[in-house]
RNA sequence: GGCCACGUGGCGGAGUGGUUACGUAGCGGACUGCAAAUCCGCGUACCCCGGUUCAAUUCCGGGCGUGGCCUCCA
């Protein structure tokens, strides 16, 4: 089956022809860099990313280029920059803020999963082929300039519009935005502006003498443009983008051009809601990414957000987030069963399946995908397929982390010994905490937690299948709490063998009882060989 | 007001003009001293009202509900 993309601009879903097989290209509007990023701007991130796989699959990693942009000039940056550094110089400031800024998504989204696009331009940057797309524009007459603005002459484009399907007359009647006296016509939309004092400003277009600094819009037809050429295969980001964001870029890209569109497929992911509500700082129900990975893994952001097709819309929720880790958790014990004490598995081999492929081609369709993935655990879990294949199939689609179960468990290990303070709500909270931290490779965050245990009179020990360990010894020489753990565990589950072989079952479930208290749960199991009880622990979910 | 999405079993979520996707929870069974884990089985869902059709959850029309854009928010 033929890759085929569901396309805003004919409204269709379509097959896909590259224009360069050699050369597929891609690109997504990237975040405004002035706070920490939420769980909407990471849709986009994961859905192009799994867009990104799936196209280095088909056309081979080296043939597929995807720029996804940062940017770092905005009314809201400004304001932030000026509000959290008033001792600073506006454009130190701003580069502070933005800098930090883009760290901080980065060190998000990996987190996350996804791999990085090819290119990652910033808008500051591109200031010199902005300026020339505006000079360009003029020049043509598709742009005029008006106190000291460039302004797009929407009226000489015949088919503006056209993308988000909206007449130039049904926009001017329902328009609420009160049109600015020097545009020629309501719906013209800036390429350029002065800018105030205090702003950045850069050297202005088209004989203008006072500095400015670009349009919102003029930024991604610039970067495109330079990175991908004037017309490119596909263009993405979310839903509200269509109008005026998109729809402007395609005016400027190809008004300056001259080219019938700017790029063939146009792909648009749906919106999110938190809790069923709409997502926004007033409702104070504003998701972070960072905070969400304080609480677990990337690998279950990504779940979920897969889970369902990147058009349709989602409700974020804690449950969600939950049963996604259980699956998760189910996977991971599988695999780490199976591939023992490799503890990174660089693991050889393991081939992506050709039905997983052939859903995924059908306009992305992840859940079909995960569903896939779901019947090739089945055939793992039953010997009809190598661990290792299953595995290859997950991590084709960005898990990362299935060889640590400990990630994915609902709880950490209780506290295994009997004195001292007992982990309340806050304290669990901060264990947890801890484990994503290492988890998600946030050393910071669990230096933090751990000195904040600390305090708290808790020791943490993680192992190389994830599982977080908790004691309260306050003995200096806390030497190694796993291996105290392990004795510990053993020689429990060893009296409680004893009492079983005697039939003193009272004896054994008490013991059983005990451990099942310290978040330990059991399982006996018969040896196929030798005919014995076996009894083997884990953490309880 | 204009334009546009979405509404599926307890929850999540694909898909289809006629044959109970899938996951999870729940229930039943096997196994077990009892559990846990595992394995097996089970649920006959598609917002409402009309229409088209032999047949609609799926197509068409209307309604209701939720959400998005038209206000530099993914």
């Amino acid at each position: 089956m033929a890759l085929k993309l569901y396309n805003t601009l004919t409204r269709q879903k379509a097959e896909f022809q590259p224009i360069d097989p050699k050369n597929v290209r891609m690109y997504v509007c990237g975040p405004t860099v002035y706070d920490f990023a939420h769980i909407g701007n990471a849709r986009p991130v994961i859905v192009f990313d799994v867009l990104y796989r799936l196209l280095r699959h088909i056309y081979g990693p080296e043939h597929v280029t995807y720029v996804r942009n940062i940017t770092d000039v905005d009314d809201k940056i400004n304001a932030r920059a000026a509000e959290r550094y008033p001792e600073l110089a506006p454009e130190i400031g701003i580069r502070k803020l933005t800098d930090d800024t883009t760290a901080q998504f980065h060190k998000d989204i990996a987190a996350l999963g996804v791999l990085p696009p090819n290119v990652e331009p910033r808008a500051t940057e591109h200031i010199v082929e902005m300026v020339q797309l505006c000079e360009a524009l003029v020049a043509n007459g598709h742009a005029y300039v008006a106190a000291d603005h460039v302004l797009f002459d929407v009226a000489a484009m015949p088919d503006y519009g056209r993308l988000s399907n909206r007449s130039l007359d049904e926009m001017e009647a329902g328009a609420r935005v009160e049109v600015a006296p020097y545009k020629k016509g309501p719906m013209d939309f800036v390429l350029w502006k002065p800018s105030k004092p205090g702003e950045p400003g850069w050297p202005s277009p088209a004989g203008i003498t006072v500095p400015g600094r670009p349009g919102w819009h003029i930024e991604c037809s610039a970067m495109a443009g330079k990175h991908l050429g004037n017309v490119f295969d596909i263009h993405g980001g979310g839903i509200d983008l269509t109008f005026p964001h998109h729809e402007n870029e395609i005016a400027q890209s190809r008004c300056a051009h001259g080219t019938p569109v700017m790029a063939n497929v146009w792909m648009h992911n749906g919106f999110l809601q938190v809790e069923g509500e709409k997502m926004s700082k007033s409702l104070g129900n504003f998701v972070t990414i960072n905070e969400l990975l304080t609480q677990c893994v990337g690998d279950v952001i990504r779940h979920l957000m897969i889970q369902t097709h990147y058009r349709q819309p989602i409700d974020w929720t804690q449950n969600g987030l939950a049963s996604s880790q259980l699956e998760l958790l189910s996977w991971s014990e599988f695999i780490s069963e199976r591939c023992g004490e490799v503890a990174e598995p660089a693991i050889a081999g393991g081939a992506c399946d050709a039905d997983l492929i052939s859903v995924l081609q059908d306009d992305l369709n992840s859940p079909a995908a995960l569903t896939r993935l779901r019947e090739l655990f089945g055939l793992a879990k039953a010997g009809k397929l190598s661990w290792q294949d299953f595995l290859a199939n997950a991590r084709f689609l960005g898990f990362k982390n299935l060889h640590r179960p400990g990630f994915f468990h609902p709880h950490i290990m209780g506290n295994v010994f009997e004195s001292g303070p007992q982990p309340n709500l806050q304290d669990q909270r901060l264990f947890l905490q801890y484990r994503s931290a290492i988890a998600n490779g946030d050393v910071s965050l669990a230096e933090t937690s751990l000195q904040a245990t600390r305090l708290r009179g808790f020791r943490l020990k993680i192992n190389e299948e994830g599982v977080v360990f908790v004691g309260n010894l306050t003995s200096a020489e806390f030497s190694d709490l796993q291996i105290e753990t392990n004795r510990e565990i053993n020689s429990r589950i060893a009296r409680r063998s004893a009492a079983r072989k005697a039939k003193d079952f009272k004896e054994s479930d008490r013991i059983r009882d005990e451990l099942a208290a310290m978040g330990i749960a059991l399982k006996d199991t018969k040896n196929k060989d030798t005919g014995e009880i076996e009894t083997t622990w884990e953490v309880m979910r």
